[in-house]
DNA sequence: TCGATGAGTTTGGCTACCCAAACAGGTTGA
DNA sequence: TCAACCTGTTTGGGTAGCCAAACTCATCGA
């Protein structure tokens, strides 16, 4: 079993995350953010923001001008991107491919979105570009195509079930299509 | 946004979830678990194991006969089931699905294991079902069939943008198929 | 029988969070 | 001008985990 305590050896703990998530999207929405703000939305304390940005000030995630006016460094942006990119990914993965409430998707991802790996993220990113294509029918037909020549790597999906599926589907289709007629 | 402190108000955290999957297997597998095969497994010290246990003992979630040996309770058994399917669904899904590496797989879902809704499970569940069943030639024909009928509520796949991609694929594929021909 | 070994517990220390409360500084309105 | 208010910080307290180290007990072998 790999080791089960790299759980608490993430880059961002939750409690981190989402600092960093609501300093990002304060300063997007109201064009600041200052502690009391960043309490208020996360439903702490003002004195538990303070410390918890102390540590985040000093691993150079947050800066603060001379106003008290806080907003995210360069990599403090980078990993706030990749919490929030997670966090609809997943959530949508939850919604979209299995079929889970948006409310139950949004409370999974929510819990979640720090703790999954970058690799994971991406795989559902291009499985959910996969179905996002769909809608479109010139897109289908290449996929169509693709699944035909059953060795396109330009395929929007990644070598998985999924596209076994689709590759199983349409060959079987064809076939019953046939038979049946 | 849903309250983020759902976080850490789980029902067992994810040190007491491998503390009761590690007594179960140990159980299941030679047949005991003491403090210090428990320890040894999870790679901490006894001390650290023995401190955990007696709040789980005192939740009625582990038990202790005459001779030192632990076991799950009723309800710790029910948590740690649950705790070990989810694992190993969510590794699945990402794995089978999203065609992420296994060791990946594994990582990701050890650590969100113990925070995924019941409802995300299962439903991630049903739609591995409704992959496996796929690798049999009859049900793909079922399957066909079903989606043919786009109102048959016996499907093996929820109603979701999959069953909808599997949809798209049949009519498209036929339509593309006659207009090629 | 007695020392070594192993098992389990307890204790003090540490980190990471949270809160409440006290405190300090700036702004604002009467 | 000055009290009321808002902001941010600090401090003491609490929980959850982890460790190291000391301590107790039981067992086992020479």
């Amino acid at each position: 079993m790999s080791d089960w305590r790299e759980f608490d050896q993430n880059p961002v703990s939750h409690s981190a995350a989402h600092h960093l998530t609501t300093i990002g999207d304060l300063h997007d929405e109201v064009g600041y953010a200052r502690v009391s703000d960043v309490a208020r939305h996360l439903g702490i304390t003002r004195g538990s923001v303070s410390v918890t940005l102390k540590g985040l000030r000093h691993r150079g995630l947050v800066v603060e001008d001379e106003h008290k006016h806080l907003s995210l460094s360069v990599e403090g942006q980078r990993i706030a991107q990749g919490i929030r990119t997670k966090r609809i990914l997943i959530q949508a993965l939850f919604r979209d491919v299995l079929g889970v409430p948006d409310e139950i998707a949004e409370q999974d991802a929510c819990k979640i979105e720090h703790l999954i790996s970058d690799m994971t993220a991406e795989a559902a990113g291009s499985l959910l570009e996969g179905l996002e294509d769909l809608s479109e029918d010139q897109r289908i037909r290449s996929l169509v195509e693709s699944a035909r020549s059953s060795s396109d790597s330009s395929s929007p999906f990644p070598d998985t079930a999924t596209q076994q599926l689709a590759n199983r589907l349409l060959k079987k289709a064809a076939a019953i299509e046939s038979e049946d007629s």
